[in-house]
DNA sequence: CCCATTGGTTACCTCCGGGTACCTACGCGC
DNA sequence: GCGCGTAGGTACCCGGAGGTAACCAATGGG
């Protein structure tokens, strides 16, 4: 436990150095990026865009992303689109008809997500029985 | 675009499948994992607990965790305790001493985080530009 | 003429994260 | 007896996230 410790510390401190070589702004920004893609509906979405493996519109999307609302999934979708990771192509049609797709971006910020979400997976029985003891404790 | 894209997609289902094989209610724990990761100042405090590689009072932690209020720290450190990424020890003394300190746990969801955390410090250039030609737009 | 469809937008409401401010318990030095 | 310092707890408030429901524009079908 101590020497293992301290390699993952200097591991952290990368990161730390990684932070300082942007400006104060950049690491607002990074701080804000990684806050935005953890909300509710964000890594869902991208991920339904990603499996999908081509353009889905606005309702077959509201399907598919169970349990979200017009008003949240629309307000997504404008973030993912500001940021690049998905496109949005507007049809002039009526019925109107708008389709999202994944961008090289998107799909890249998935495999980085990927791993940390794996781990956390793997390790919810851990979680468990650490709540479980410390709820009786 | 095409092909890579196939490959990113692949990647993520694995992890749906990974998902899938958890009860329902262990998938929800693993969201809720994550998003409380995500929080304002969780991983932060983490990180500061892991350069430190050793034990942190209160009052310290507040002087580095810049910006949190003590309420705010409280529950934040209550919450990772809870969940086995820190430890708390307190003395029997006067003024009361309380001691935190990262756990194996707690190293190794640092040791996870980093790489997300370093592409996405890698890509803030690329989502500058990108959300200055869509406030362009 | 009426209505359904699609992709929103808007008003309204509630919940919760998080901030400030103030309180406590305790033993110490004065 | 009085303040001081530590590690919180508690009450109150504000803003923002997110849900619901109603409305809208344009047009093809009946």
């Amino acid at each position: 436990m101590g020497n293992s410790g301290k390699v993952e510390a200097n591991r952290w401190e990368e990161i730390n150095a990684a932070c300082d070589a942007l400006s104060e702004t950049e690491e607002e920004l990074t701080r804000e990026m990684v806050m935005r893609l953890a909300d509710k509906w964000s890594l869902w979405t991208l991920a339904i865009l990603a499996e999908e493996d081509g353009p889905l519109r606005f309702t077959r999307l509201m399907e598919r992303v169970e349990g979200v609302s017009q008003k949240s999934l629309t307000k997504t979708l404008r973030a993912l689109e500001r940021d690049g990771l998905i496109t949005r192509q507007i049809f002039a049609e009526v019925p109107p008809r708008v389709e999202y797709t994944i961008t090289a971006l998107g799909l890249e910020l998935l495999s980085h997500v990927e791993p940390l979400w794996n781990w956390v997976a793997r390790s919810v029985p851990q979680f468990q029985r650490t709540r479980q003891e410390f709820e009786a404790r």
